[in-house]
DNA sequence: TATTGTTATACTCTATAACTATA
DNA sequence: TATAGTTATAGAGTATAACAATA
């Protein structure tokens, strides 16, 4: 049996990133465009970006969240979650519910089509995150994760 | 001497951020974010964005660059490297020269005023890369920098 | 045919400022 | 006065598709 033809080795010239190499700054942003790049791949077609990923699972896991809270916890500015929020009622993924004590919050629920829609982004998350940690072992990413969250802990 | 009135400890409610907690892809966006504001007020009085600091280091670093081997290095298409270049141009921080074998290509170039801008860009990036680990230690920085390497491998 | 740079275009994401209704 | 949500608006950043010049 012939060994396969080998595959030219494509040859393209790499620039030298000098200093950027040791940037934290600069490695963040090119992990952060690999993973959001495979993010959309997989769940573009569910139409959930990292963003309503995130607002529906916190309002599952916080039932009755308040909108500003909700921009909070996901760094966005109450007019951004605005729009955000508008989009997943029109999808009847969320309500806004009236609020007893204070007539000008909103309390947020999922309907049973956002768990539904939930559940299946889940899973699609967790297979994201087995593929972008692919080369660390469960300690390796453990460890990244709790690197990360001492970045800018006076942002928190 | 009395004891300074000690500041009122605002309880802010914070949500449950569950299994977010666990995710790569969210301690990403919420370092990027947090670092990305940093760069912003530290540089952008210099109108330096983290591509734009990016764009000038490469090409001191390799001078002569290609458009497209920038666009590549630093992860834009190559349509959008020419509004990069077009502003840097304008403000006379890079030149597009010809290439003697090459007539399509522009290999390009640091002025002294963008070598001059890119050594005050530096020393800011420096401190500004201080500032985000602040709380690791130089060990730890490093292994930052190298785990963020190794996501998604494949990609680079 | 393939590559380099370019243009026109459009889209996504987000913030700012000002408004309203409540508290 | 302060807060929650909203609206109108604008800006940054980027990609896609099509094109001309050149290889």
């Amino acid at each position: 049996m012939p060994r396969p033809k080998r595959k030219e080795a494509e040859i393209v010239p790499q620039l030298d990133l000098g200093l950027l190499n040791r940037l934290v700054g600069f490695h963040l942003r090119e992990a952060q465009i690999a993973v959001f790049r495979d993010f959309a791949a997989s769940l573009g077609p569910l139409d959930v970006s990292p963003v309503i990923f995130a607002v529906l699972a916190l309002i599952d896991g916080n039932p009755g969240a308040k909108q500003t809270e909700l921009a909070r916890a996901v760094r966005l500015d109450r007019s951004s979650m605005v729009s955000v929020l508008d989009n997943l009622e029109r999808r009847e993924l969320v309500v806004r519910q009236a609020v007893a004590n204070d007539r000008r919050s909103n309390a947020l629920q999922l309907t049973a089509a956002g768990t539904e829609l939930l559940r299946k982004a889940r899973r699609l998350v967790a297979s994201h995150e087995k593929r972008l940690a692919r080369g660390l072992s469960v300690a390796e990413r453990a460890q990244l994760v709790a690197l990360l969250g001492r970045v800018f802990p006076e942002h928190r």
